[in-house]
RNA sequence: GCGGGCGUAGUGUAGGGGUUAUCACAGGAGCUUCCCAAGCUCUUGACCCGGGUUCAAAUCCCGGCGCCCGCACCA
């Protein structure tokens, strides 16, 4: 089994995620968050949030409905219910344009029923085999709502960014006025795929976390560039460069200080949620595989069993004006006495992804085959466990006791009684907790409890009354017993 | 969506026209146990769905659904 599979196999029976509607045959497409996978989602949208909450970003929440005009505007009813062919013989499908073009026919047609008249009236052959093609389909990425009655079309958005873009004249004067502005959303997003696989990286109905930056558009600048890690970067043009963002803003690799910055935060948040920077690329986008809206996109990817996966696209785009010209609401800022339409660099983290790609970058196999997945402290769904070694001489009692205090300050301590001591140390590796408490005889005596650290299996002592006062994650000598083990 | 492979307890599996459907792990109850899935007793739990063939289908056939691999798609 690759890891893929270990961790699909892991997360169904630990109940961090699995596929919906099972008991009815399943619906490809769906996976629900079990148990332990919400707490790890929300982990790694809290740390989202507070990466760009501390930036001096601003949060907002739109519907996941919205009327056919908005995506009018942004290009996205032409772009995503393109007419699509396929081959009666040999089955290769084809956008209708393409055969038509192929076959001599410059004529573009944008309805489902002219298009089965034409194909009916003239000879379009499939472009790999010649067999001649007959029909024509319409292929939506987008869902639509049916059946409206008195409004006019709806669909589920496919991105969240729109109902930022709608609202940022609104957004701009809470704001006072100022540029740059960052506005975070985060949301379920819809896409209609043809084909949804690989568990969590391709659902038809996805956790979205998008930002969008307001920026002045001739300088693209967020805020002065920090060195930082070196990180991977594949431009279009060349061979990929291992460099720090600021080095490669001045050397014209990244083409702006805020797409510079903002690869660098995006390396940041995957690295702290638990994605090994080894594993972490940024690819620019090549111009034939741009989105529609996008004139320059860098994908951050993870390496994933042997293939790199994009977890997040960060998108160089200029939507504003396009609402502008639909609506005739000006989105103009003024900067220094000058009317500006903000330009948009767009992180556009997909989160469903980022919790598939730390669990596969978490996990790992003992040498006795024992699994544990090894994710940061703070990303953990449990952050400790409390265990009484035996369940006699009032050790069980006092265990209690000890869990209910540590609650007081921190919900996610789990608590566990039943089966041998290593058999419950063994339950919480494959969960990920970072530290189990165990209760001893000198704990009844001493007041003393061991805290054993999951990834390297060793236990230090410690009081419990500083496991009370400090909590569990940032108590100091949880913190010193950290250090000893570097 | 196409082609190929595969669907048996929570997980991993054995088997296969008439069986009490195999085994292990996990789960539950208890005993035992002072540190890494130990042991003992008891116990819960499955043939993806529908139709057909047959005296009889989990087993054979057809269809659906799902999963995996390739192709295509992926704003």
């Amino acid at each position: 089994m690759n890891v893929y599979e270990q961790v699909i196999e892991l997360a169904k029976r630990r109940g961090f995620f699995w596929p919906s509607y099972s008991i009815y045959g399943g619906e490809s497409g769906f996976y629900d968050y079990g148990p332990l996978g919400v707490l790890l989602k929300d982990n790694v949208i809290r740390t989202w949030k507070e990466a760009y909450v501390s930036e001096g970003g601003i949060m907002i929440d739109t519907p996941v409905i919205v009327p056919e005009s908005v995506f009018r505007t942004s290009g996205h009813i032409e772009k995503f219910s393109d007419l699509a062919t396929e081959c009666p013989k040999c089955h290769n499908r084809e956008k209708l344009e393409t055969v038509m073009k192929a076959s001599g026919n410059e004529n573009v047609i944008n309805d489902e029923n002219q298009a089965n008249e034409f194909l009916a009236a003239n000879t379009v052959k499939c472009v790999k085999c010649g067999t001649r093609i007959t029909k024509a389909f319409e292929s939506k990425q987008m869902f639509k709502i049916p059946d409206q009655v008195n409004s006019g079309n709806l669909y589920l958005r496919p991105e969240t960014a729109q109902g930022i873009f709608v609202n940022f004249k609104l957004l701009n004067t809470v704001f006072r006025g100022k540029l740059p502005m960052a506005v975070a959303q985060l949301g379920k997003g819809f896409r209609n795929e043809i084909s949804p696989r690989q568990g969590l990286l391709r659902m038809k109905e996805l956790n979205m976390g998008e930002v969008e930056v307001f920026v002045i558009p001739d300088k693209k600048y967020w805020k002065e560039l920090i060195a930082g890690d070196e990180i991977k970067l594949v431009p279009k043009t060349g061979p990929e460069v291992s460099s720090d963002v600021r080095s490669a803003f001045e050397k014209g690799i990244i083409s702006s200080n805020a797409m510079a910055y903002f690869i660098n935060k995006t390396y940041d948040i995957l690295k702290n949620v638990g994605i090994k920077h080894e594993n972490i690329r940024f690819r620019q986008q090549h111009d034939d595989e741009l989105a529609h809206y996008s004139v320059d996109t860098w994908d951050a990817e993870a390496l994933l069993d042997d293939s790199w996966v994009e977890v997040v696209g960060i998108a160089d785009r200029n939507d504003l004006r396009k609402h502008q010209d639909a609506t005739g609401e000006s989105v103009s800022v003024k900067v220094d006495d000058a009317d500006v339409i903000p330009s948009i660099i767009e992180p556009a983290y997909g989160i469903d992804r980022m919790v598939m790609s730390l669990l596969m970058n978490s996990f790992y196999t003992r040498e006795n085959g024992f699994k544990v997945l090894r994710i940061p402290e703070k990303i953990a769904p449990y952050h400790a466990a409390v265990l009484p070694l035996v369940n006699k001489d009032g050790l069980d009692l006092l265990a209690k006791e000890l869990h209910e205090k540590l609650l007081l300050n921190d919900p996610y301590v789990y608590f566990d009684q039943s089966g041998s001591i290593g058999k419950r140390y063994a339950r919480q590796d494959e969960i990920g907790t970072p530290y189990c408490i165990t209760l001893d005889h000198d704990s009844a005596t001493e007041k003393t409890v061991t805290v054993r650290e999951r990834d390297s299996t060793k236990q230090t002592r410690i009081s419990m009354d500083s496991l009370i006062e400090y909590g569990i994650i940032g108590n100091p000598e949880i913190r010193k017993f950290r250090e000893t083990l570097q």
